[in-house]
DNA sequence: GCTTTTCCCATGGCATCCCATATATGCCCA
DNA sequence: TGGGCATATATGGGATGCCATGGGAAAAGC
């Protein structure tokens, strides 16, 4: 497996540290994580939630890719090297998996004794588990409404249950 | 076979542990799950039903094709990233087959004491007997109904009765 | 010198692995 | 054709290893 899946919970201890999930590290170390040495996690505030985006070398590239599209010394590249790069942390990881939050990054994201990480493939976000409970309920309902969509005239199905033809895989 | 199909009823034991049902996991098997490493069994909240719809690598990619046709970092992505990889859990099957069901799954589904699993072809679902039992009930109430607009000359049932039958356990 | 961070170790809970058993299923042979 | 054996499957329990978490000590920064 070398992607983000699953949500788990973590702590944050009086010393503001925070254990990564062991299957994320595990992705992490398949991304080219340098175990034990430097090497890092990258992390930055999201651009649209209060929440932080994390992930290895992968994430880095696809940034990188993102904006080698764009012309140099575009305003449009300034823009979003500042907006992606500009709030960027490299995290080391000690021992034992643990990280431990910038006041700036915990912030943004308000966070205070627990963490929320739920994978997304490439990379994964570290939430406020209240925070991330309404944003997954906004967002299911999202889907909802586009499956309703998706699926207009061909079921028969109630809105309420029975639907279980879900075009959500 | 490489379908999900028929209805099966096991015990969930002290540990929170649920045998899949062996012909579930033939299909997995052939669907690319690595046997006895990692690799896994995909799960997450049904949308429309207080179900949970699980499946193998074939499910994960589906999951991923709904995503590649939207931009990287959109709020759009994101949103539906959350909603579809944010409520899933990778969980690892035990060497005799079986799964442990983390709380918050079972608390969608209303699991207790024994686990429905449903074949609907390219996932399952579980449900708590009880809850299903009224779901099925339900759906042959529709399919009579079903039938009636048909009206005569349409003899074939809808696919709603197919794999319902041949419950065990 | 004091505070803050990093490293190392201890521990307890939980998940996984392994083995044992009972029940059901299918097959073989009488 | 029927009985019995072999296999597969589901389920239970014990043991072991991993992992999250906490605390202390050493190192670094102010």
């Amino acid at each position: 497996m070398n992607r983000f899946v699953s949500t788990f919970t973590n702590k944050i201890d009086a010393k503001g540290r925070v254990s990564i999930p062991a299957p994320f590290r595990a992705v992490l170390e398949r991304d080219g994580y340098a175990h034990g040495s430097v090497g890092g996690l990258y992390c930055y505030p999201s651009l649209d939630a209060p929440a932080l985006d994390a992930g290895g070398e992968r994430l880095a590239k696809k940034i990188d890719g993102l904006l080698s599209g764009l012309p140099d010394y575009s305003d449009e590249r300034d823009e979003l090297s500042v907006a992606l790069y500009g709030d960027v942390q490299v995290l080391g990881l000690d021992g034992d998996g643990r990280i431990s939050l910038p006041e700036s990054l915990r912030a943004h994201a308000g966070l205070t004794t627990q963490v929320t990480f739920v994978g997304l493939g490439d990379k994964f976000q570290m939430w406020e588990p209240g925070r991330f409970a309404k944003r997954r309920e906004r967002a299911r309902e999202k889907v909802q409404h586009t499956r309703k969509l998706f699926s207009a005239g061909n079921r028969h199905s109630s809105p309420e249950e029975g639907g279980d033809e879900g075009a959500r895989g």
